[in-house]
DNA sequence: CCGTATCCATTCCGATACTG
DNA sequence: CAGTATCGGAATGGATACGG
């Protein structure tokens, strides 16, 4: 029997799962926001074996997570590079990161421009600002 | 040789996915955010093993996403309950959500008390709303 | 330095049968 | 309905050796 997955399933979670749901991938696509881009940050960075990283790079930039750009420093080699989905992720990462923070934090998200902290939070249609508990997920909303 | 975990990693996404990072347990916390409580509507609605959702279930209890509370409806079996630290895994399963939504969402987050659709974005200290892309990830932000 | 190919142990998953 | 026990097959993950 094969693992069953979730590709084409109608839940988005579901098909998230399916692309960045396994132990590599996400950490992967975290160290990209970092800044990392080379096969060998990467890796002796996650402590990964070369064959992991090979195959999840592979399929990140399968799904269009990452794409391969030319160079950077001149070397003949490829750096892998998120792409515009790829960045999308970032929402994801600080998510994870910030439920499981305890108080050592490796990295912050911080507005580009100021460099200040920012944070991820809900907000609803009229611009108000909502604590976690106050929303709830609707099943099958339709319009 | 055994996989590599995360429990004792600095960082908070690679702690994260040592809980969540499975292909089953962020679809059972999306399914209880949704509103399922009990084993059979976790089996039946994702389709899983009995004996893996029994694993999971139990490893969610145990991790502290997840409580068991003693009835609802007066029967003698237990119901699966986030609990305070489940339910912030909102953020997670929405940010997930939102990244893989193409047309068709079996569900949205919205607000309790309004019932209006919300959405999860970053916000700077000073209230400003950011786009994902002018946020970017410092690494060892001290302060 | 950047990968690829192979080998092997572990783990995971799904089906089934069984108990209360 | 709510689990537990077991079992076989598949996929994964890691080490190592090898090639550009």
């Amino acid at each position: 029997m094969k693992r069953t997955r979730f590709a084409g399933d109608a839940c988005p979670v579901a098909r998230a799962v399916d692309v960045v749901g396994d132990w590599w991938s996400l950490l992967i696509v975290r160290d990209a926001f970092i800044g990392r881009r080379r096969f060998g940050e990467f890796q002796t960075g996650l402590g990964v074996a070369k064959n992991i990283l090979t195959d999840r790079l592979r399929k990140l930039v399968a799904a269009g997570v990452f794409e391969q750009v030319p160079a950077a420093d001149g070397s003949k080699h490829k750096e892998y590079a998120l792409t515009e989905k790829g960045r999308e992720l970032l929402p994801v990462v600080v998510a994870l990161g910030q439920w499981a923070t305890c108080d050592a934090t490796p990295f912050t998200p911080v507005d580009r421009e100021t460099g200040r902290p920012v944070r991820l939070v809900f907000r609803s249609a009229d611009g108000r600002t909502l604590d976690p508990r106050d929303v709830r997920l609707t099943p099958a909303e339709t319009g």
